[in-house]
DNA sequence: ATGAAAGCGCTAACAG
DNA sequence: CTGTTAGCGCTTTCAT
């Protein structure tokens, strides 16, 4: 089966190669006529213009690399979703690589999407460890952060995620309005940036509105969210007027759920579970979580439009943008974990 | 900043690109000393080929294109993160498209991927519409179907996805082993050829048990999973001997299980819940979820596998191998929503 | 064993 | 307004 291409569409009308190129293109005036007739081969045939070789001569290949821990982490879904709409509707690709938290293998997908000319990275770094981006950021390839980024990244990458430490800040501030005394907090990785905000902003609350910080309300995570089954267990044993538990984030709050339901603790009137995050599955729980919602298909919309914004610019001026940030809002989602 | 390429390696070591370009696929002798001094040069400047070029040369991308519904659907993220890990391990990359269910996305993301003249594709079709992949096959590019495929598909193209009939035929058996006595059924789409033989499965199942089929105990699907809120609790009201409910999908099952809790009707004491799927949130549930699984991420692994061995068989061969069909193992997992 | 040259399909500078 | 030409970076004959 032969290919067709510009060459075979030019034979077709009687003109030549770059004569067809340029009606597709309209960078450039072409007699009428021809163009009717070049038009109407390229229909006839069906004619799509080869976007391998276009990339090749163009040097940049309108394809954009998400990076991220993992696909089947509820939160990356629908940042991947939002990202994809707007890479498509700005004529982008968008190639998914999957680094399980591992900095080798982020590496050596980095290489990989280079190697093709990808036009710019979306990142949620693996471990948070940013070496990988900070190399690949001296190419001076466009680049943007999402969720994942620290206070060094602020000034200096595209950034998107929410206000952490407000956000944790308002959560408290609802908790406290519903009569919560005394609060725990279930705290994430700290090498997360957002993880310890998130912590600054649980003091903060609590001594902006005359409560102490306890140092022994505050559970850490070691391996894994399921840590806090048996945390939160001891916790409330060990100081049964705790009446509200605030996680960190949802996977964590459905731990905490669970260590409570099993011991026979009712949710909300024993103790209100607040989350953080709002991921699909919050609101079927039982009962539905409250919780801080982060606007996770808006980050990958954001994310996208970001990034392409740089890609442009840089194909227009030949050099990047200057950095911005992009902080969305949250948002307190009040089902029925908190009184 | 100077782009490195075979020429810039050859003039460092004093050869021709040819010659760099044969150290680099081995598939010709070359002088074990300039052999070396080549491996040197490319080695010290960290040199990749360009893959953009590879691919133009040699008419195929090693990318291949994952084309679902949806990433959100948990079933898909799963699958996703299969295929991308035989993928990556076998030198390709997965560019994913959603379509939303629209056939119309599905056409123009395909014709896209064409022009990038993309190795092979997996579908899961919009609306389980295939024509879109019918012609698509008639270009003689690898396909596989994951999960969603019809009955003509079988003996035609790749397919992987479980018995659904012999799965559901199962997992009737298991609920009347456990002593139900009449187990309504909440079936999906039409369209949809796993449904129908979900259904096949629940009466037959039935029919060997001496139990008898009544068609008033199957729930259809009209819009959207929530449809089963009402069309359980009217169920429920209509006929108050069902000790069980059996959910073409686990989404269903948790709308099933909401709609019996709000009534006051406990699981599994009064009604046992089986789903089917085992997405990852179903253990989280409350009570967790007895579901017949689908191992997701294998069926990844697996199309993926099916994907790139047509894929490498064509390049070896020029043609197609025949197709094949991949009906991996279902399993029973019991939780505690069933008695 | 290696270099020269052609060509994958496209765009853009240069002529005319 | 349009054709010719060169070149993006690579692989692969064809010579030598």
């Amino acid at each position: 089966m032969k290919r067709i291409n510009l060459k075979t569409i030019g034979e077709m009308v009687g003109v030549s190669a770059s004569t067809v190129s340029r009606v597709l293109n309209g960078k450039s005036y072409v007699n009428e006529k021809t163009r009717k007739k070049v038009l109407e081969a390229i229909s006839k045939t069906n004619y799509q213009p080869n976007e391998l070789a276009q990339s090749l001569k163009m040097g940049s290949s309108t394809a954009i690399c998400l990076m991220i821990p993992s696909i089947q982490n509820l939160i990356f879904a629908p940042i991947c979703k939002g990202l994809e709409k707007v890479a498509r509707e700005r004529g982008y690709i968008v190639v998914l690589c999957n680094t399980d938290e591992d900095e080798e293998m982020e590496k050596i997908y980095i290489e990989k999407m280079q190697s093709r000319w990808t036009d710019g990275f979306v990142f949620a770094c693996a471990k948070a460890n940013e070496e990988n981006v900070r190399s690949l950021q001296k190419t001076g390839v466009p680049i943007v952060l999402v969720n994942r980024y620290n206070e060094d990244d602020i000034d200096n990458i595209d950034i998107v995620g929410v206000d952490n430490f407000k956000a944790t800040y308002d959560g408290m501030k609802y908790l406290i309005s519903r009569g919560c005394k005394r609060i725990a907090f279930a705290m994430g990785e700290q090498r997360l940036f957002f993880y310890r905000e998130r912590l600054r902003g649980y003091k903060a609350a609590l001594i902006d509105s005359g409560m102490e910080y306890d140092e022994s309300l505050v559970m850490y995570e070691k391996k894994s969210a399921e840590d806090f089954y048996h945390l939160t267990q001891e916790l409330i044993k060990r100081d049964e007027n705790i009446d509200a538990i605030f996680a960190s984030s949802d996977p964590k709050a459905i731990v905490i759920m669970r260590a409570l339901h099993d011991m026979g603790i009712r949710i909300p009137e024993d103790v209100s579970v607040l989350g953080f995050d709002d991921v699909e599955l919050s609101a079927i729980l039982e009962p539905p979580l409250s919780t801080v919602r982060q606007p996770f298909y808006q980050f990958g919309i954001t994310a996208g439009n970001a990034l392409i914004n740089q890609i442009e610019y840089k194909n227009a001026n030949g050099v990047l943008p200057p950095s911005k940030r992009y902080i969305l809002d949250h948002e307190i989602v009040v089902r029925k974990s908190t009184k």
